[in-house]
DNA sequence: CTCCTTTCTTACCGCTCGGTAAGTTAGCTT
DNA sequence: AAGCTAACTTACCGAGCGGTAAGAAAGGAG
C-alpha cells in the first residue's frame, strides 16, 4: 500500500498525485485509504519514513565497509544504488522532490533525511577539503550528481546496478586518488 | 509578466501554481492572462522559452572563450551562474522540475533545452573519456552537481557568483588537471 | 434466525481549479 | 455630445480535488 502510494507520488508529484488515483490503484476505494492514513500530508509522511529509513539504512550499512574519504563517497552511491535496485529505481524521489507543501511537517522530514545523507557525505568531504564552505560546495555537488545519476538510470533498466557502481570507480577513482592518496 | 508567473512556477511547480495568483501578482486579473497566454500549459511554455533561450545564451557565450574540455565544464557552470545572478537564481527550476504534465508540449520544449546543455557538456566529456557511455554518465552527474549547487545557491544569497566560481575552480581544477593535462 | 460488530462502498460536501461569457470603464474619433 | 473600440473586471461554469457521513455486505456468537 505504502509502495503504491509511493510510486504515484513519484510520477505526479504530491500536488499532482490524487488519492483516488492512489487508493484505486491499491485496489480499495477512498475512505480506505483515509482510515489507514488520516490526510493526503499524513499519507505522504509515511511514505517519505518509509523510503528514507531504508534508504539511510542502506547507504549507512554501504558506507560503513568503506574506509578512506574517496571510498566513503563511492560507498554512499553504491548504497543508494543497492536500495535503488532493490525496491524502486524512482523511489529516492519522494526525499528528493520540490513539490510538496512547504513549512509543514512533510518538509520537514523530507529536509531531516537529507540532512542525514549530506552529514554522512560531508563528512567525508571535510577529510579532504579543509575549509568548511569548500567541503559544504562539494557535498551539495556530490549529492546533486547522485541525484542526477539515479534519474538517468531509471530511464535505462538495462545497466545493472554493479555496472554503474564500476563504470563510477573507473571514472572518478583516478581523479580523485589524485587529492588523497 | 513571464517574469512573475516564471517566479510563481519555480516556487510552486506546475499543478501548486495557480492562475489566479499569478495574475493578481502580476497585478491583473485572470481573464487579462487568458488574453495574453491561451492557457496554463501555453504560459508555462512560454515561461520555458523565456529562461531556456537565455539560459543557452548565457551558457554558450560563457563557453565560446573556453579551450580545453575542463576550461568549457566550468565556463558552462560560470555561464549558468552568471544567468542566475543576472536575472533570478531561481529560474533554471522552470525547465529542470519534473512537476509538467508528461507527454505534453511543455514536457518536450523543457527536454530540448535540456538535450541542448547536456550537447555542451557532453562534447567537453567525449574528450576527456573515450567510452560514450561514460562520458554520459559523466554528463549528467555534471549536470546534477551543477542543478544541486544551484538550488544550494538560491539559500545562500551573500556568495556571488564570482566567489563560486573561484571556489569551483579552486576544488575541481586540481582534480580534472591530472587526468587532462 | 437474529443481533452485533467489523469492513468496505456509495454518495455526497465544500472548495478551488482552469477557463469563459457578459458587462463595465475609459479613451479616441467625428 | 454621441458613438465606437479597446482594455479590463465581475461573476460565473463544470470538473476534480481532499475529506466524510451513512448505509450495505459479510461473518461470528448466541
Amino acid at each position: 500500500m505504502l509502495e503504491v502510494a509511493t510510486e504515484v507520488f513519484c510520477e505526479r508529484g504530491y500536488a499532482g498525485a490524487s488519492m483516488n488515483e492512489i487508493a484505486s490503484r491499491c485496489g480499495v476505494t477512498k475512505p480506505m485509504l483515509y482510515l489507514y492514513f488520516d490526510s493526503k500530508e499524513r499519507l505522504y509522511l509515511a511514505c517519505v519514513t518509509f523510503v528514507g529509513d531504508g534508504l539511510i539504512a542502506a547507504i549507512e550499512k554501504s558506507v560503513a565497509s568503506a574506509a578512506s574519504p574517496i571510498e566513503q563517497v563511492l560507498a554512499t552511491a553504491a548504497g543508494l544504488f543497492s536500495y535503488a535496485e532493490q525496491r524502486d529505481r524512482a523511489w529516492w524521489g519522494v526525499i528528493y522532490s520540490e513539490t510538496m507543501p512547504a513549512d509543514s511537517a512533510v518538509a520537514e522530514a523530507t529536509i531531516g533525511y537529507r540532512d542525514r545523507i549530506f552529514a554522512i557525505i560531508n563528512r567525508a568531504a571535510l577529510a579532504v577539503l579543509p575549509d568548511p564552505l569548500d567541503a559544504e560546495i562539494a557535498s551539495h555537488a556530490l549529492i546533486g550528481a547522485g541525484e542526477s545519476l539515479l534519474r538517468w538510470w531509471v530511464g535505462r533498466p538495462e545497466e545493472s546496478a554493479a555496472d554503474l557502481n564500476e563504470r563510477l570507480a573507473r571514472i572518478v577513482g583516478p581523479l580523485l586518488a589524485s587529492i588523497a592518496p
